[in-house]
DNA sequence: CCGGATATTAGACAAAGTCCAGATTGCCGT
DNA sequence: ACGGCAATCTGGACTTTGTCTAATATCCGG
């Protein structure tokens, strides 16, 4: 598979490919997440969208990273209590996270396996396993 | 083991064994989460604390908590972005958590194995890893 | 009983996120 | 082009979780 690359352009048809309709304010948001291919908070795509001169609104920002959310084109990683993350990457993997930097990085899936899991009360579906290594600065 | 019974008495001298000062509020705190055998929110420690009349203040809850944290005698579970839960039980283990409702409840260590993680960055060390299965009543 | 260290407190504050009512935009049929 | 409708965006007020601070209370050794 070719590196993509995600231009502005790209973006249409990959929010149009999850049914979203793409607004310049939609293209924005998925092109900061997309192009860095990082974790961002909220805040920090505000602050990415906004670099210029202010353009998108804070309650567009967090309906549209929602939207998002519920369209699977983005992944939410919870491991700071204080703000949650938003990650591009949506094929199965796992997290580490560095507790003094806030730092996050990807562990992929593929080589790691989980065994043992008891099975799930009745009538429940697993909707993800988040999996988190919590590491820090050697004393 | 016999099944403990974690009186009012008994909790002086589990946070004299954990090296923390046991005081009247310390010790309502520490009752709230061991009597209860169950992850709760810093609100619902407060909450708790203070059913008949006022006997401790936000701040106090707050700080108890972290000191408690620091000393090892509750574990801090992030699961929900807007709130954090403090779990009692130390031992290691893994959670289950059911997305619609916010119930929490634990999945024994002992059975499961995680195999196959990397090698951590060079001077770091692991925290702790936190493995949450989410689930969700089935559609 | 004094003095210092340790704890507790109320309330102001901060940050993340939600909500709402009004303004904008884009699009459809005519 | 035009009126109208639905979808979207907006600023700003609001809520909630958690932190901070300066003042007060408690405890303990001498």
């Amino acid at each position: 598979m070719t590196r993509m690359h995600y231009t502005r352009d790209n973006m249409a048809g990959l929010l149009r490919s999850h049914d979203i309709n793409p607004t310049h304010q939609r293209i924005e948001i998925a092109h900061a997440l997309f192009s860095r291919q990082e974790h961002l908070s909220a805040d920090q795509v505000m602050a990415i969208v906004n670099t210029r001169h202010s353009e998108t609104s804070k309650a567009t920002v967090y309906n549209t990273l929602k939207l998002f959310l519920e369209k699977g084109l983005v992944r939410e990683v919870i491991v700071d209590p204080s703000k949650v993350f938003f990650d591009p990457n949506t094929s199965p993997h796992h997290h580490l996270y560095e507790v003094d930097t806030g730092k996050l990085s990807d562990i992929d899936a593929e080589q790691v396996q989980i065994s043992g899991l008891p099975l799930l009360p009745a009538g429940m579906v697993t909707e993800g396993i988040d999996l988190i290594v919590r590491v820090r600065r050697k004393a």
